[in-house]
RNA sequence: UGGGGCGUCGACAAACGGCAAGUCAGGAGUUUUUGGAGCUCCCAUUUGGAGGUUCGAAUCCUCCCGCCCCAGCCA
């Protein structure tokens, strides 16, 4: 072991550790995560959060839990509840308690004033459609507003009449003063407050005028002493008036040096879902799922409701990296990150999803045993536990075929393969349905020698089934998720995400069959149910009827060779 | 066609002028009382393209091509 210091993982933290070198912020590190309470958060904010929180973390430093609640007409209080909630089961501490932009208003206010005063910022009383013309376009320069040079004092007193109620929404603007010919065109002039009567969730009616995002979030972090202000990649063009703004601010001595500066990465994108909050929130509005703790949900509340652990997703975030390249992150390795966790921690239990019934002729009616299985061959620790075994049983529908093909180990008449922990079992009889012909039992004999799922004679079998005894098992409510969408890039094709909703995204099995020993497991306990898959108790469980949810399946190569067949 | 970004394996992503890491996916084998897990091996003679500089280029220069973002009183 050699007491190295690892090189920075991504250029965010190359910058950082450069910073913490020359002592720019004077070697301290204060990042922030700033979700606009609006939505739900998602996938996209959890590499945002492990990424600020991370970053914090290595540092020594801290990270801010901040609402940028700026626009009232979009933003509410159960919103601000499900973020706390996601954070915090996240596994992230953001202090006592969280900022919210809307404590700033009075501050932004005043620099409001003080930037008019500066002749830095003007009352413009255009229409919102004359701004727009007036703006120009990519390639055309803007014109400047007739109302561009109306003197400091004229200014101050139309920003307090706008204050103070006076002027109809939209009547007019405050706007930066800056260049409305230059090629960026968030420089020029941007609007930085409106006029608009909307009841905010933590401000109630004190204000009728609000402070734009561009305007507001620059003194948000400089308020708080952020050092690296992290934002995605659509927010660079932002960056010059993020300089700008700061910089008049501490001309007037509002700030002081050294300032906040942004630093922009690409946002994740994953194959076969949307992040974006106007999709999800569509998703959930236009009843295409339950909610949006859905388990089907890229949300944290719906990956958290899945099944997914902390820990699981802190590693996928870890995985995916952070650069300034527009990417698209295969679901795959979501799921590898949780099956990954989930098989070191996840007990392991017999249950049949869809039941095939299995009568022992040859053992005993009233008999009845108690195997030992083991909870997890990961993991020593996890103890064992008993099961119970009787003459009727139930095992899989799949892992029996009346006419198996060429690489199907599973049972076959005539065949014999073993029930795990138990015995060998030979499949003698195949019992139909008298009208519709399908298989509903099969008569099988066992070997009592092979008690435990061991030959004396060091005879060999090709499969082992799980099974679960017929009248010790507990009847449970089984959740199978796909993917919400069909395709890896939803919408790619028709423009509309809509259009490529999976219409299997959930299969609801009411009849499954679990071991005794879990009848009684909480919302929220993760098992692995061997050979079928990585599940969770669904909060829907009622006491007499556990629900699960399908948190992902194992990997399963005969699948793969029957798939890769047809 | 203004401005700002970005192009390295199927998907992520390192490499900071010295001879293309790693991970997921995929493939082969081994092992196995989960067709799980584990273990072993294979998987970019080449970095969007073309020139140039250099003993040496994914890295520097020039030109070209492609993709993303910006014309909200959203964030």
């Amino acid at each position: 072991m050699t007491d190295e210091i690892p090189r920075p993982s991504d250029f965010i933290r190359e910058i950082i550790t450069e910073d913490q070198k020359t002592g720019k912020y004077e070697k301290r590190v204060h990042t922030r995560f700033p979700p606009e309470p609006n939505g739900y958060l998602h996938m996209g904010h959890a590499k945002s959060i492990c990424l600020n929180f991370g970053i914090a973390q290595e540092f020594s430093g801290r990270c801010n839990l901040r609402f940028d609640d700026t626009n009232p007409e979009k933003e509410e209080q159960e919103y601000v509840n499900s973020i706390i909630d996601s954070v915090t089961w996240l596994g992230f501490d953001f202090g006592p308690e969280p900022f919210y932009a809307s404590d700033y208003f009075d501050f932004m206010h005043r620099a409001a004033e003080y930037l008019i005063s500066a002749g830095n910022a003007y009352v413009d009383s255009q229409s919102a459609d004359e701004m727009r013309e007036s703006r120009g376009t990519l390639t055309a320069p803007g014109k400047n507003s007739p109302f561009r040079d109306r003197s400091a004092e004229e200014n101050l007193r139309l920003f307090r009449e706008m204050r103070e109620g006076r002027h109809a929404d939209g009547a007019m603007v405050l706007r930066a003063k800056i260049d409305m010919a230059s090629p960026n065109i968030n420089m020029r002039d941007p609007a930085i407050y409106r006029i608009k009567r909307a009841e905010h969730h933590r401000t109630g009616d004190k204000w009728c005028i609000y402070p734009m995002y561009t305007y507001a979030h620059p003194i948000e972090d400089a308020l708080e002493n952020i050092t690296h202000s992290i934002c995605t990649l659509e927010f660079e063009d932002q960056r010059p008036f993020y300089d700008w703004l700061l910089e008049r601010l501490a001309e007037g001595g509002l700030f002081r040096r050294p300032l906040p500066q942004q630093i922009e990465f690409a946002r994740l994108n994953l194959s076969y879902t949307v992040l974006s909050k106007r999709k999800l929130i569509q998703l959930v509005n236009e009843g295409y799922v339950k909610g949006w703790d859905d388990p089907r949900m890229p949300t944290i509340s719906g990956i958290r409701r899945r099944g997914y652990t902390p820990e699981s997703i802190r590693n996928f975030c870890e995985r995916i990296g952070v650069a300034k390249r527009d990417s698209m992150v295969d679901l795959g390795l979501l799921e590898f990150c949780i099956r990954e966790d989930l098989n070191k921690r996840a007990s392991r239990i017999m249950a049949v999803l869809r039941p095939l019934k299995v009568v022992l002729t040859n053992y005993p009616e009233e008999q009845e045993e108690v195997l030992d299985a083991i909870n997890n061959p990961e993991d020593a620790a996890a103890g064992t536990r008993k099961v119970p075994f009787s003459r009727v049983l139930y095992i899989e529908q799949g892992d029996f075929r009346e006419d198996p093909p060429k690489q199907f180990f599973r049972l076959a008449p005539g065949r014999e393969v073993r029930l795990r922990y138990a015995y060998f079992i030979t499949c003698e009889k195949v019992v139909r349905h008298e009208k519709t012909g399908e298989v509903i039992e099969l008569h099988c004999s066992y070997d009592p020698a092979t008690r435990g799922g061991d030959a004396p004679d060091n005879r060999k079998v090709k499969a082992t089934l799980h099974w679960v005894s017929a009248r010790h098992a507990v009847r449970a409510e089984v959740r199978l998720y796909d993917t919400l969408f069909t395709k890896a890039e939803p919408g790619e094709e028709s423009g509309d995400f809509r259009a490529d909703i999976n219409p299997g995204s959930v299969e609801v099995l009411d009849s499954c069959f679990v071991e005794p020993s879990i009848a009684n497991a909480g919302p929220g306990s993760r098992y692995q149910f061997e050979r079928m898959g990585y599940f969770c108790v669904d909060k829907d469980s009622a006491g007499d009827k556990p629900v699960f949810n399908r948190t992902v399946t194992l990997k399963d190569t005969w699948a793969k060779i029957e798939k890769a067949k047809k």
